[in-house]
DNA sequence: TGTACATCAGTGAACGCGCGTTCACTGATGTAC
DNA sequence: TGTACATCAGTGAACGCGCGTTCACTGATGTAC
């Protein structure tokens, strides 16, 4: 950002922009061909600089993924936070946070929710972030169990159905329907399938 | 399998047991480290031997995931063939078989329908099965809202919350819950989600 | 305020590797007569 | 039934490549006194 910054020897903002730039690459390449080296030759440094800030190329991966859990959990507490009290209107506005922020952060959300490529004994944090994200949902559901909202079903069926919509939801609009629909139908999609969410479980 | 066949020059089955043997090595190791070269080691074939079966490795793996389409067609028809008229029946015959799919080719299945890295103009087979299959679902939902078994919505609505609710679920249990439980935990969520799913849509 | 020194965040050369793919080739097989 | 020949399905050497990572290094920065 400041040109200063971008000329001295030093850095300043190098793991960042490392973050930064492998999502873009993820975007554009995909998992397969993410490459350390083409991460620090767009940013212009050397190709042993990135492990001053990673250990390896997993770490780096590991970090995008524990921040995009750090996101999820921040977003859907906070739409919950915007509802009232009642336990129907929290689920779908954390149902609803879900998704955008699969929308928002697709690469991200794709090292979240994949078939997990991390050795996760390495990386705790990303362990504990995704644990989290997931206590969000679960705590809602319960609540809804508790007040006798939903019928009288166990809790990790309910939970694993609520997420099972909107995380299917999320990956079809990720990588089927985002190019192929309007903005306008795919809204409108989200309103129907979380309708489907709240009402029927 | 014949040991006959084996020992001679002219391999004989090469392309099929290429394709076993990439599925095999998709489940050990995940797309991004598939190799041409380590499937011909492994088949004691020189790596040049697959260029005789496939163009190149894109071939080969949308050779895999036509064949999966392929497969998928056939068991969701045959699922639903063994049903009596009644559509609802129906269209919980083809959630389930779609989820045992996904389950006994898990690796075919993640080609199919995970972010799609084939370039599909290459390869229209792939397309046009892809297609196929998708016209089973979109055909039992049209079933559906033509003789009043489903509320009066738009067909595609319909069709892409049924596709969520499935692919969630499969993707849930292939990527997060199938290590973690039982397996007659996980019939139970099958159960479980697929009846919100031909009850409520 | 100035200076010595530890630490931090870079560099550049090098290692070893496995990969996809092309090429000219050869052995095996199938077919026309 | 025998043979000539086209075609098919392999081989093995080679090309060029980019990658992750280690190493010994150096310039920049921050801090204790």
């Amino acid at each position: 950002m400041n040109p200063k910054l971008k000329q001295s020897y030093h850095h300043g903002n190098l793991r960042e922009q490392l973050m930064d730039v492998a999502v873009a690459h993820l975007r554009e390449l995909g998992t397969e061909k993410l490459s350390l080296r083409a991460i620090a030759r767009e940013l212009g440094v050397s190709q042993t600089a990135p492990y001053r800030h990673f250990k390896d190329k997993d770490a780096l991966l590991a970090a995008l993924a524990t921040d995009g859990f750090q996101l999820l959990t921040q977003e859907m507490n906070e739409a919950i936070a915007a509802t009232s009290d009642d336990t129907i209107s929290a689920l779908q506005a954390s149902g609803t946070a879900y998704i955008k922020f699969a929308r928002q952060h697709p690469e991200k959300y794709r090292l979240m929710f994949g078939r997990p490529n991390i050795d996760t004994s390495a990386h705790p944090d990303l362990v504990s972030s995704g644990q989290a994200s997931f206590k969000v949902l679960q705590d809602v559901i319960q609540r809804g169990i508790n007040d006798g909202s939903f019928k009288d079903q166990p809790a990790p069926l309910v939970v694993n159905s609520a997420w099972a919509i909107v995380h299917g939801l999320a990956t079809l609009i990720l990588d089927r329907l985002e190019d192929k629909m309007p903005e306008s139908a795919i809204e409108a999609q989200i309103a129907f399938s979380t309708r489907v969410l709240i009402e029927k479980i």
